[in-house]
DNA sequence: CGTACTCCTTCAAGTAACTTGAGGTTCAAG
DNA sequence: CTTGAACCTCAAGTTACTTGAAGGAGTACG
């Protein structure tokens, strides 16, 4: 078998992974990545494991999980003591956030839909200040939306 | 009728138009709010122009414009000379922008979704680093999702 | 061995849109 | 006149990085 070891440098590392070298160097700062091993000229070197943990974090980001999350995650998917369901507990009070954004969103499409018709129809081209957007803009979202 | 003209301190302004108080002198420092009158002693005060500008950014904001374009937007909202396109281009921009969020959410609730109930099915309680869910988060979305 | 070129280094500051905190002043009530 | 809430300014913190400046390391070519 092909048990030859691959060195990456941090812009090789970056490309494998999907992520930015800035990027890395700030994982590295923030704890999220251990401190790289350097070249005797001081640039950094990574290897296998490290882009596992890279791309496991750039899942977890893309997933929309915070950084505090990943954190926990990255403990959780190398603990043999803890228990999975902090896992999904993470997993579940983000889907909860992904939800509540969502209904917001909805609410929000279906505002601006109508503020562009409705302008469209009554008085596209008209003056800027009679705008009926202005006018829709002022009435409250029934059921509350947005921050 | 009633003429009688209202005085706000910045704190009252502030729960009349639903923000904080730093988040008032913020939009005075960034130029959304022109800059405050003040008492002898130095403390700002408003009227009910400056209210209504202020509800104005803040119905704006809750509709996720951003500073820039609620800028833009009050320019409008006073001029008689530009046009009323203007307008409903930055809204169908943004409701644009809100379709394509919605569309990353709707993915991404899927994906969490299927987590979190292939998790209670197969390896609730079980070892953490065993989780499906992170073998589960190694596999990219089809279709492509997220940052 | 020089030199050209890319990639790397650190450190500081910028981004969005505010929030939080420290330390001190003004106002209205009693 | 004193108390206490609300106000003031200025600086730093938040999230998750990105961007920029100034200079060093690594590699390929002649």
């Amino acid at each position: 078998m092909n048990l030859h070891i691959r060195v990456f440098t941090i812009g090789t590392l970056a490309k494998a992974a999907g992520v930015s070298t800035p990027t890395i160097r700030y994982y590295e700062e923030i704890g999220l990545l251990p401190p790289a091993h350097r070249t005797a000229g001081g640039q950094r070197t990574y290897d296998d494991d490290d882009l596992g943990r890279l791309t496991f974090i750039k899942q977890c980001r893309d997933f929309g999980f915070g950084i505090d999350q990943v954190r926990v995650l990255l403990d959780l998917s190398i603990s043999d003591s803890r228990d999975c369901t902090e896992t999904r507990d993470i997993a579940q009070l983000h889907l909860n956030e992904v939800r509540e954004k969502l209904s917001e969103l909805r609410l929000l499409e279906q505002r601006l839909e109508g503020f562009v018709s409705r302008c469209n129809v009554a008085c596209a081209g008209g003056p800027g200040q009679d705008c009926v957007i202005f006018k829709d803009m002022s009435a409250p979202a029934k059921g509350g939306c947005c921050g």
